[in-house]
DNA sequence: ACCTGAACACCGTTCAAGT
DNA sequence: ACCTGAACACCGTTCAAGT
């Protein structure tokens, strides 16, 4: 949310590596992975290319940069307020598994399950907001899982499962799951809403949908009996309520492979 | 596997489509992503970079190209023979959960398990075979669902979890959730093998998984307690056996979540 | 200490010209 | 129908030179 504050840059204060990670958001956003450039990047910025270097060591480092400030924005949001950022677009999907206890007590089941849901959703609606931000999340982790990033997601989702009362020799594999499915169910879903982001957003996903799930539906029926028989369901569904329901579905697995020591 | 065959061109035979991405791939498992560059595949097919062009769309259309076939000839492996193309690197990690029945016959939920497990391996190796395929998969999946890839992996994975005897409006949480476990989970384990591979494994492996296991450790005490106290865990652990350990607990939450349907 | 901007090496892509 | 290879526009990065 702090990500959006200055416009148009007008060369008032002197350039540094928080102005440079805030442009070059902006243009990601604006323009996606390709948008990206130094030297766009220097002309929002009012400078020359070469000036950029002085403050980040190339893009590779710019990319780490700006892929860890807007996941420390995501679970900073996600953790404290709850679902931060839902915006109008959810609807209630929490009554899945029956919910349990309100969020703030601390220390019950009840509540870190909620706790997840949060921090899930934190990083569901970043990657809605910035949708390069899970293929850069993916290239980050699988090359580095000793930077920033992947510590921040391991804390924000390994908490609550410590909360959730799971013992401490599975918490890496609890963790690891809930990390894993997060990313990449939140990553499929950031397809639409990266292709056109001003339309009435209905219209567009209904329209998104029925192009795949008719593509899915011409496939070939010998060898795509199952996909062709899930592409009606994929017509109708709330990516917001199938997210949620991953979730809750690991949460369930975490719960009876590795129940609360007790 | 059907991937290694002709070492250096000659051109002798035509230029065509499955030859450059062949060489594409050798390419990319060489040098990685920064690897494949159309100057270069054109020296390696002893012709010119318009040459591709004839055969090829553009250099997205032949990473799609690249993918699909690298997924195919997974899926194609991992279905058929269980965990193809394992290699020697692996051991046994399927009696984490206690194995259900033999694979082979059809239709019990514990041939479905293992057919699951099965698929599984099958990516896990791909992706460790070429660690490029990680971030290849999540750029791909995120941009454009209705490719050829996601259908792929859908089929597999669902066919299996249709077995499994999952209740038909629930097969499409219960696919998803295994498949962005296993693209996400396979991914980070690629980041070591994707460093040195002429190495002996082991030796390589453990110093690896040291270094992250060290940084862990020295995070700061007061934001990142959960990590920090997940490090040892880190340095003792088996990959394979952690991966399948994952898989396990989603399976047990696709069970607990939706039982077999009659 | 910080910025400028020309220059370098390299890239994806195009296209007139060949066979 | 298929290939050649020079050319174009663009990119990340460097670095002598400025302040």
């Amino acid at each position: 949310m702090a990500t959006r504050t200055r416009r148009s840059q007008r060369r008032t204060e002197a350039l540094s590596r928080e102005r440079i990670v805030e442009a070059a958001i902006e243009l990601l956003d604006a323009a996606g992975e390709g948008g990206l450039t130094f030297r766009a990047l220097s002309e929002r910025l009012a400078t020359g290319p070469g000036a950029i270097y002085w403050h980040v060591e190339n893009k590779g480092e710019l990319l780490d940069a700006v892929t860890d400030a807007v996941v420390a924005d995501a679970v900073a949001g996600g953790a404290v307020s709850g679902a931060a950022g839902a915006g109008e677009a959810g609807g209630e999907a929490s009554e899945a598994t029956g919910a349990v206890g309100a969020l703030g007590a601390g220390g019950l089941p009840g509540a870190a399950r909620d706790g997840i849901r949060a921090v899930a959703l934190g990083l569901f609606d970043a990657i809605e907001e910035h949708p390069w931000l899970a293929t850069q999340l993916a290239t980050q982790l699988s090359r580095s899982p000793w930077g920033t990033v992947a510590p921040r997601l391991f804390e924000s989702i390994g908490r609550q499962v410590r909360a959730l009362g799971v013992p401490q020799d599975s918490w890496f594999t609890a963790t690891s799951a809930l990390m894993h499915y997060i990313l990449g169910a939140a990553g499929q879903n950031a397809a639409n809403s990266a292709s056109s982001r001003a339309l009435p957003p209905d219209v567009d996903r209904d329209q998104f949908l029925d192009t795949v799930s008719t593509a899915w539906e011409e496939l070939d029926p010998d060898e795509y009996p199952f996909t062709r028989s899930l592409a009606p369901q994929l017509r109708g569904h709330d990516d917001r309520e199938q997210f949620l329901a991953g979730i809750t579905l690991i949460l369930a697995g975490i719960t009876v492979v590795h129940p609360p020591a007790g």
